[in-house]
DNA sequence: GAATTTTTATACCGATCGGTATAAATATTG
DNA sequence: CAATATTTATACCGATCGGTATAAAAATTC
């Protein structure tokens, strides 16, 4: 949805690349510390003047809009490997536990989280695009629940929708916690203590 | 610790309140829907000039270290009613979930899972008080949990150093999705519902 | 080669930031 | 009243921010 693939046929031939720009800008506002990401340092880092990022993304909103998308498209796949068909609920948790608190990916935590969590300092687009990913996240999630459910390995008397909200959430949580640098170990105690209020009634915690 | 209620015996009158100035700050940090308080909008909002803070506090971490402490002296201490003496654990986590999902106090959060959000970027200063608190806060916990076993009505395997820093990130956890506007009832069933792994292996669950 | 089109590089805009230099204002002390 | 001490108000500092005006550079078309 770059929309500017478009060859120009004249005119002076473009040193600028949408894509690198793109993967400079997501490395940036993902593995950054704090908020310090700047318009201005993208630039210099992706050796690009100024006009030319705004010629292509229009504003910083566009560019973060951009950047987020380009994070789900080519780095959130590498997650759904988790949700292979045959495992069973408790093996799908643990996976899970397993890729949050331990992969090299989530090391800096999820991009779209991080977003999530300064939501309302968001530009409207990007804003906007964060919302239908916690959207699409849930809905996932619940149809997870639903066919675990089916398949009789998920028996918690919880209502999908809240567990897949809380599935999200506290997923969200763990990842944060892990981009905050917190010790591993006790980001994955509390996310295993956490997704075990959605054991099933009788099911022995191992 | 303000340190400077020496009275100047000469020189001009201050017009200046360190204790105003500090009810403004803690406000503004407390309440403030992004990263947007700046020392110049601290100034205006209390009217006052930059010198005199400065000359007060030292400098921006000065300034929200001593708003910290401000609000752990004179907010803080409204929810320790919460942990009467007779009450039961769970009587406690309901008040507890209760007074973080509903009380108008918390409608904005809490300063110190605010500042501990943001932990990395705040000044050494703060960001050490940040930490002693957390310490402080696991400590009680922890105590807590140790009296409810003691008592019996706690009997939950979990560790209780695991309990009572989970019971701290979720509780934070949900002050944050407080602040964040989030509605109160989804709040509410997600801590509830974290909550929940900390009970007994054969409780009910209401 | 001249005109046109597109992208580039540079320099700039106003606003805001945290922090400070300077001097006026207002008190006590002599 | 003069000297001194302290706080005030004002204006300023350099840096950075998001964003843009301007014109040169480099290609195609005529």
């Amino acid at each position: 949805m770059t929309d500017s693939e478009h060859k120009p046929a004249r005119g002076r031939p473009r040193t600028m690349s949408p894509r690198k720009v793109l993967d400079v800008a997501m490395t940036a506002y993902w593995h950054a510390d704090d908020a310090g990401v700047s318009v201005n340092s993208i630039c210099r880092m992706a050796d690009i003047s100024k006009p030319s990022l705004y010629r292509e993304f229009g504003n910083e909103d566009g560019l973060m809009r951009a950047a987020l998308d380009h994070y789900i498209e080519h780095i959130l796949p590498g997650v759904f490997g988790v949700f292979s068909n045959g495992t069973t609920f408790r093996q799908t948790m643990d996976a899970l536990v397993d890729y949050a608190c331990t992969h090299p990916t989530t090391e800096c935590g999820c991009l779209f989280y991080k977003m999530r969590a300064v939501r309302h300092r968001l530009g409207p687009r990007t804003r906007e695009r964060v919302d239908e990913i916690t959207t699409r996240s849930r809905a996932f999630f619940a149809e997870f629940l639903q066919s675990r459910r089916k398949a009789g390995d998920w028996t918690s008397p919880v209502s999908r929708e809240l567990a897949a909200r809380y599935l999200v959430d506290q997923i969200g949580f763990a990842l944060m916690q892990r981009a905050s640098g917190d010790d591993p170990d006790e980001v994955r105690d509390t996310l295993k203590l956490a997704l075990s209020a959605l054991d099933g009634p009788q099911d022995p915690q191992p």
